[in-house]
DNA sequence: AATAATACATTGTGGTTCGAGGTATAGCAA
DNA sequence: TTGCTATACCTCGAACCACAATGTATTATT
């Protein structure tokens, strides 16, 4: 088996740890939605900056709705059989936890790559 | 040997890959720095919303510095041997590509958040 | 009949953060 | 002296997570 080391990883920049996650409660958060179709959705919504694959999607579903966030219902559209997904109080609570951590460390580079300090004004 | 597996990871939130990295050209950028004053450095700035610790700090310094995006010196102040560290050409391209990804995967996020799509207005 | 798109899923790998240690010197206070 | 704190370097193992590759099966299209 070869594997080129060389191969740019054209995909997505490396800052996504976490992100998945913010950005699934947030869709889920609006309305009820399946796995692939959040796949999907996120790829278009960002202008495919942020394009994750089907093998981080199901993870973390799966992973989220163990940890009580998300619940999910079997539904048959077309006969294909779907699982949508939607918030529970808990993911909400998480989402809004995620989304203000996110919103801190945003502010926080910022401040650094601009060279002022936090707390200061924005230039 | 216990390990203590309720306890709260309350330091940086969820999102840091690639940041340390980011925020180290950033600084290393505007003036030559020794490692413990980066780790430190970060923290103020941050106001300890990014509190990287030594363990984090070294590391990346050794990996940029073997990619040739840093070079050191040794230098002796009161009698301690500090390592100052400064950017290569190649680092400040580095630095360049990261800042542009993460701006990007900002405003990517945002978009989501804001419930748009990428290329709409900010509202 | 063959291909693409849909829709679910698992696995292995690698990279990175993180905490917990370890070493050593300098300065200060008890 | 003794101890403590700050400075300054470092390593290691564990845990986590995105990612690509791969697999299965159904439906739609060509």
């Amino acid at each position: 088996m070869y594997y080129c080391h060389l191969m740019r990883r054209d995909t997505n920049p490396n800052f996504m740890n976490g992100v998945p996650e913010l950005l699934i409660l947030r869709l889920l958060q609006q309305q009820e939605m399946y796995g692939y179709e959040i796949v999907q959705a996120i790829r278009e919504r960002t202008g495919s900056v942020v394009a994750i694959g089907e093998g981080v999607g199901y993870p973390v579903l799966h992973g989220m709705e163990q940890d009580g966030a998300l619940k999910s219902r079997r539904k048959s559209v077309n006969g294909r059989s779907r699982i949508y997904y939607s918030l529970t109080k808990r993911g909400a609570r998480r989402l809004s936890d995620l989304a203000e951590d996110w919103s801190k460390l945003t502010v926080a580079v910022r401040m650094v790559l601009a060279g002022g300090q936090y707390g200061e004004a924005i230039p």
